[in-house]
RNA sequence: GCAGGAAUGGUGGAAUGGUAGACACGGGGGACUUAAAAUCCCCUGGCCUUUACCGGCUGUGUGGGUUCGAGUCCCACUUCCUGUACCA
């Protein structure tokens, strides 16, 4: 009989949804195994062939362990908020969540095809309140916290006024936006309204006026995360710099303990880092300049504190508060005309053009060391979100303040020995101090490293400032001025936010007549009907961003159905982290940020008890399109082969990879593909028309989407499992080639008609022969599996096959253990197999084999080998050799004469057969 | 600029420091067939030698090094990918 694999698979699927095959129970009894894959976001165009590549990854370790006996904890959801159902719902006035219940119905149904253990009754969507209830409970948590670097955890802000009415701000090391300080007595004289604000500057959901990424056409403010190079990530469209008041979360707060906390997962060493640059951990110092003629001090960080003899001026962000305070009135104008011109270009305008530009402000501060007054500058080259705002500006050994100081033609000081700073600065740490002498601090003659720690020291001694470690990552702007998300659960009550209580939560998402902002600009939630609460307050108007929804929901999965926490003690305890996370590396620096930060703060608040949420992460590549190309002859209808393209004047032709099959061009169907080519000429080689192919994004546009049923129905969910599994390593970017597909659909078929043969009812124990291939083909594929190294898996399979083939192998017990085996890969025919042998149950919970080491034979040394201070090594000599001939002909072989370096062999083994073991 | 990773046949890719190119695709040849498809068998890095068998040389981006032995380890370089960037 054939391999009908819709028959097979259709009746095992079949087979354990009925059973609830994968339905997951919490067991202290058993040991538990937590498996992960980044949900979706369901996008209309439902999946491609690239995007189960890591579900399919982390099935078979999930089917893996469970066959090992762990109890795997293996669930799916949606990531259903989200910019495109919204925007498709502006165009078509569909409501955004038919669109995304639609989506979401369309991907249950591909994903099933291809066989996952998922336990669906664990599913959950983002955007459903049961789901976002717990979303809004932990942002209200947020907002009731306060970071106390002292302790290294969030408190409760109710302890923050507890302390701030006894002692002010006096001894308080919090995590704050601003520099407060207040004593008890002025707090304790405030009113409601003015603590409230008071409060704002340490909670870790607060309301402030910061600098925000501004996306025009998204409509939106962003997060870091969310823009690239000047652009949104999402649609590629320019964002501008603006203020406004937004809420935010206080990722920064974390920024220690988000870097510490790689240092004990397992993540790869990339990932790791990217992380780290995003944190941007920087050691240095801050320092404060006084401004001549003003009380103002400018304080500035920097972690060259080494170079403040060569600072020969400062500069200052557009945006920065001093700005306005040091500024004096001649150049009031030039200033504000400089600021205003600088606000208008968007972020990748400031990107692309490098040009020098900048304004005096008229107002001089002094070098602390030298006495020296210098100028004060305002330029768009220093960053407002990052240290003070404001830096001092050493042009020998800063290159950009070296371009600066030529344009504006401002002293250049070199203050390293030996460096020339006549055409540019020298940037690099290294090096013997020079000019770098003052009336209380003599620098000359020390290293970079000692004058760093020397001035640092001084500095704090002289009261100029402080040792300071900065940080890059900035707290992540929350709110998004957008329709499809999560409602705050926030009213106002004069202006001032106050959370909802508890229990009034889920806040649900309102219905509004359009998804468009209203005319005063207010975001689409402005439209809703009664918008407030019972005593009329109004409330939020702004919703959450992506990220709040996929920042817990591995938590929720652990215990999905809880009406009274986002999940209960015992079954946190009983799952505690993902063991195995497989995912994209596109969420380095978003998902994966966010969602340490959060696990952190629910850490400190005593609701989960691992403070890291994923202790393994595999990224999978990115399966690429591979386009085919046809030549058409410049002004004809006449298209040329790939070979002989280059005789003719040509231009490519995207054309639709289902028309071509290893890359030959289906001559009659591209004449049908499209009317303008129905006249179509060919000119081919060896009587066919090859086509060109390239390596390109996976897009409609390029007519290269594969479509995963398309492969399942053609060649069966198992054939597409150990076919993405087979095409590279995981990790590893790469074309989805559809060309190789075969080999790996015969395997199965092979594999199919081999079972065919076997025994089913023999008790034969398996010859010495099958049992080394099958113990050598378990402990292969369990090595593999360990190490994600599937596609050597797959190779390994067919070796096996193979060997059975050849020793025309119909053993019940080989049988019984290549079934075991391959379960995790091609669960479907595993499963027909299982039962075929006699198997109740489910393939799923057949026990993981173990090899035996005596079956594989072990090589024999070949080459030299040390051991106890004697060198052995093997000579192979033709086995017909006569016995007392054998070492004779051994001492003769070159290698051996080169191993041995002149001496005289301790001793010869002969070993039966052609091996002749040499001592030294 | 900085950080991380990669470079092996026509293609995707294998190789605890130990016979480089497993496995698969593609290609070539053959069997079966009226024919085609499917299936099965053999060959397939390059160069040289040979009637044939046999055999030799060369070969993992480039140049050095360590080692009895290097695709693998070390140093320098080239190219490519990915991420990130006026972060002081």
């Amino acid at each position: 009989m054939d391999y009908k694999h819709q028959e097979i698979e259709k009746r095992w699927q079949d087979f354990w949804r009925d059973n609830d095959i994968f339905k997951v129970t919490e067991d202290p009894a058993r040991k538990k195994f937590y498996v992960l894959d980044m949900f979706p976001y369901p996008s209309g165009a439902g999946l491609h062939v690239g995007h189960p590549l890591g579900y399919i990854a982390s099935d078979i370790y999930s089917r893996y362990k469970r066959q090992q006996g762990f109890n795997v904890l293996h669930p799916i959801g949606f990531d259903a908020y989200g910019l495109p159902a919204e925007q498709y719902a502006i165009q078509t006035g569909q409501h955004p969540e038919i669109t995304t219940n639609q989506n979401i119905e369309r991907y249950r149904n591909q994903l099933d095809k291809i066989g996952f253990s998922y336990d669906w009754s664990r599913a959950v969507r983002t955007c459903d309140p049961e789901y976002y209830k717990w979303t809004q409970w932990a942002f209200i948590r947020m907002f009731d916290s306060w970071y106390d670097n002292a302790a290294g955890k969030a408190r409760p802000v109710a302890e923050l006024e507890e302390y701030l009415s006894q002692h002010g701000t006096e001894g308080l090391d919090a995590a704050q936006t601003e520099e407060h300080s207040l004593t008890a007595a002025e707090w304790n004289a405030m009113t409601e309204k003015e603590r409230r604000a008071a409060l704002m500057n340490y909670r870790l959901a607060y309301r402030a006026e910061t600098m925000v990424n501004w996306c025009e056409e998204l409509g939106t403010v962003l997060a870091n995360d969310e823009v690239t190079e000047g652009v949104s990530v999402r649609g590629g469209y320019p964002v501008t710099q603006r203020k406004m008041r937004q809420w935010c979360l206080r990722v920064s707060a974390y920024a220690q303990r988000l870097l510490d906390g790689l240092e004990k997962i397992d993540w790869s060493e990339s990932l790791k880092e990217t992380q780290r640059n995003w944190i941007g951990r920087s050691e240095g110092a801050e320092m404060r300049f006084d401004v001549v003629g003003n009380d103002l001090k400018l304080e500035i960080f920097t972690t060259r504190a080494d170079t403040v003899f060569g600072v020969t001026f400062m500069v200052l962000a557009p945006e920065s508060e001093y700005v306005d305070l040091v500024t004096t009135p001649g150049q009031r104008e030039a200033v504000e005309e400089y600021r205003k011109a600088v606000s208008h270009k968007t972020e990748r305008e400031r990107q692309i053009e490098k040009k020098v530009s900048g304004v005096f402000t008229g107002a001089y501060a002094r070098n602390p060391l030298t006495g020296k007054e210098i100028p004060i500058y305002v330029s768009d080259y220093v960053l407002a979100g990052y240290g003070t705002g404001a830096i001092m500006a050493v042009p020998a050994h800063d290159s950009r303040d070296y371009a600066f100081a030529r344009h504006f033609d401002l002293p250049i000081i070199p203050l390293i020995e030996g460096a020339d700073v006549s055409e540019q600065s020298f940037d690099a740490k290294e090096g013997i101090m020079i000019n770098s002498e003052g009336p209380k601090l003599n620098l000359n003659g020390l290293t970079v490293k000692e004058a760093i720690a020397r001035t640092k020291e001084f500095i704090r001694e002289e009261g100029l400032g402080d040792v300071k470690v900065n940080y890059r990552l900035r707290d992540a702007i929350f709110s998004r001025q957008r329709y499809w998300g999560e409602p705050f659960p926030v009213y106002y009550v004069d202006d001032e936010p106050y959370m909802l209580h508890e229990d009034e939560l889920p806040l649900l998402l309102p219905e509004v007549d359009s998804y468009l902002p209203t005319n005063d600009g207010q975001p689409p939630l402005g439209r809703a009907k009664n918008w407030h609460d019972s005593d009329g307050h109004p409330y939020e108007v702004c919703t959450m961003p992506g990220f709040a929804g996929s920042s817990a929901y591995y938590l929720r999965y652990m215990d999905p159905h809880n009406p009274d926490a986002l999940v209960g003690r015992d079954n946190d305890e009983y799952w505690r982290a993902v063991d195995l996370y497989i995912g994209g590396r596109e969420h380095a620096t978003g998902h994966l940020i966010y969602s340490r930060f959060w696990d952190k703060f629910l850490y400190d608040l005593g609701v989960v008890a691992e403070d890291e949420p994923f202790r393994k992460l595999v990224n999978q590549g990115m399966i690429q399109g591979r386009s085919n190309f046809v030549y058409r002859v410049q002004g004809t209808n006449t298209f040329v082969s790939a070979g002989l393209k280059d005789k003719y004047d040509t231009a490519p032709i995207h054309v639709d990879i289902s028309l071509v099959k290893n890359d030959v061009l289906d001559t009659e169907a591209f004449r049908r593909w499209r009317p303008d080519f129905a006249e179509a000429e060919f000119i081919v080689e060896d009587g066919k028309y090859v086509c060109g192919w390239a390596v390109e994004k996976m897009s409609k546009s390029m007519y290269n989407v594969v479509n995963p049923d398309d492969i399942v129905e053609r060649y069966g969910a198992d054939t597409l499992r150990l076919y993405e599994m087979f095409l590279g390593p995981l990790e590893q970017s790469k074309p989805w080639d559809t060309n190789g597909i075969d080999g790996v659909n015969r395997f199965l078929k092979k594999l199919w008609g081999w079972f065919e043969r076997v025994d089913l009812d023999g008790d034969a124990p398996m010859s010495r022969a099958e049992l080394k291939t099958m113990h050598k083909l378990i402990k292969k594929v369990t090595g593999d599996i360990e190490e994600f190294s599937f596609n050597t898996s797959v190779a390994a399979f067919m070796i096996a096959l193979g060997e059975l083939q050849q020793m025309k192998s119909t053993n019940r017990g080989a049988a019984e253990l290549f079934t075991r085996v391959i379960a995790p890969f091609a669960p479907h025919i595993a499963e027909e197999f299982w039962h075929r042998l006699g198997h109740e149950g489910s393939v799923v919970d057949a026990e993981w084999p173990a090899f035996e080491e005596k079956y594989l034979v072990e090589d024999s040394v070949k080459y030299p080998v040390s051991f106890n201070g004697k060198t052995r090594f093997t000579i192979e000599v033709p086995a017909d050799t006569p016995r007392e001939k054998v070492s004779e002909l051994a001492m003769a072989d070159p290698q051996a004469e080169k191993w041995m370096a002149g001496k005289t062999p301790k001793k010869v083994i002969v070993v039966p057969g052609k091996i002749v073991n040499i001592v030294i």
